[in-house]
DNA sequence: GTCTATATTATGATAGAC
DNA sequence: GTCTATCATAATATAGAC
């Protein structure tokens, strides 16, 4: 915090230059995820983003040059979130058993899916073509994930715990197995009448696939 | 068959009138169905639909009068092949096992998101919200096959099969791990080196899943 | 850093010749 | 049934005032 230029503006953020910057950046890149997992890169409008975010869209280009640059940083913005929490989680449990590991992980991604469903429906929708996004997408934010759980698939395997198959395959069971259900919630929703964020429905749905993998 | 207008035309098709204009919309649907499926509803244009087709622009509006109808015949004939298939297999397999028709489901679903890997895309890219699109799906095309999977699910809960659990979670379940590892095909390439609609790999998924849901 | 105005291109849909 | 030409609108990106 240094030089203020301005006070509280109209919107009631009382911020530096700097700050205030920041905090347009981050609105926009807030705004930017909800219409891009929403539309799809190519569905989504640079212009629908900005009157999201309360901003003007000549910002735009100012702080990200390129639709492509600011859906790059849409795509950060939920993957950040992840892979810190995940790599924390995973310092702790490192002597936990393997059952236990495994239970947690899986409670991990479907409370996880539950807060970001938008994150299952931009792999989907990127996981379409061997594009230059979806190269960056696996090298940036997937590879690490997968890396980290394969050793903890094959040690249950090993353990007897898992039925023999590659970790590739478990990896993608137990994502879709847990994701599906909140990027489908308006579905959901649609059939049942229920609610899947609800939190007793997320935590069911926890149980759920929890309690089919390990038994 | 009746009055035959012309005979085979440049890209070598020999039809009557009738004929040829229903191989016109079966070529513009099928061209639909991947471009809609590859960048969603907004992502997707009429233009790149009909230069896919190798078709006229104007034949669009011709034939389904909207973009809208367009997106409505490519999504019933992606599903109409398995709501067919599907209630022809129940038939036969009404007096099977519990464990077999389970196992038989699922690899029928394994093999058909691999045959179809644009369903789920679709699916997840209008589970975004609940528009009129949303409304039209669920009500066409999931809600048969959710209300012949649930009187399953639940035979398999009370026979101790499965874990207890509500069948909308098992649906979303078993159907997100069938179908992820093969809408997320490029991902899992770029990832591992293997092709996932390789025909050993296609059959290790349904083991895969069916092994974990069955034991 | 933020805004307005605009150049340029692409879109869905229509009109009308054949 | 099929085609070309076109209308009206909306898109990304830029230029330049403040």
């Amino acid at each position: 915090m240094s030089t203020v230029k301005k006070g509280a503006d109209a919107r009631g953020k009382a911020k530096t230059t700097e700050g205030k910057s920041a905090a347009t950046r981050e609105a926009i890149v807030r705004a930017a995820l909800e219409v891009f997992s929403a539309h799809g890169f190519e569905g989504a409008s640079t212009r629908q983003i900005a009157a999201l975010a309360g901003e003007n869209q000549g910002l735009i280009t100012y702080h990200f040059s390129s639709k492509e640059n600011l859906w790059k940083a849409a795509v950060d913005s939920v993957f950040a979130g992840v892979q810190r929490e995940l790599s924390e989680r995973a310092k702790v449990l490192a002597d936990a058993d393997i059952r236990t590991r495994l239970r947690l992980w899986i409670i991990f991604l479907v409370r996880y899916a539950a807060s970001r469903p938008e994150q299952m429906r931009l792999m989907v929708q990127e996981g379409k073509a061997d594009s230059p996004r979806m190269k960056w997408l696996v090298d940036t934010h997937i590879r690490g994930p997968f890396e980290m759980a394969a050793p903890m698939i094959r040690e249950a395997v090993d353990a007897g715990i898992l039925p023999d198959a590659a970790p590739v395959h478990y990896f993608y069971i137990i994502v879709g197995a847990c994701s599906l259900f909140f990027s489908s919630a308006p579905e959901v929703h649609r059939l049942t009448g229920d609610d899947p964020f609800d939190d007793a429905t997320i935590e069911a749905h926890a149980e759920a696939v929890a309690n089919l993998v390990l038994r």
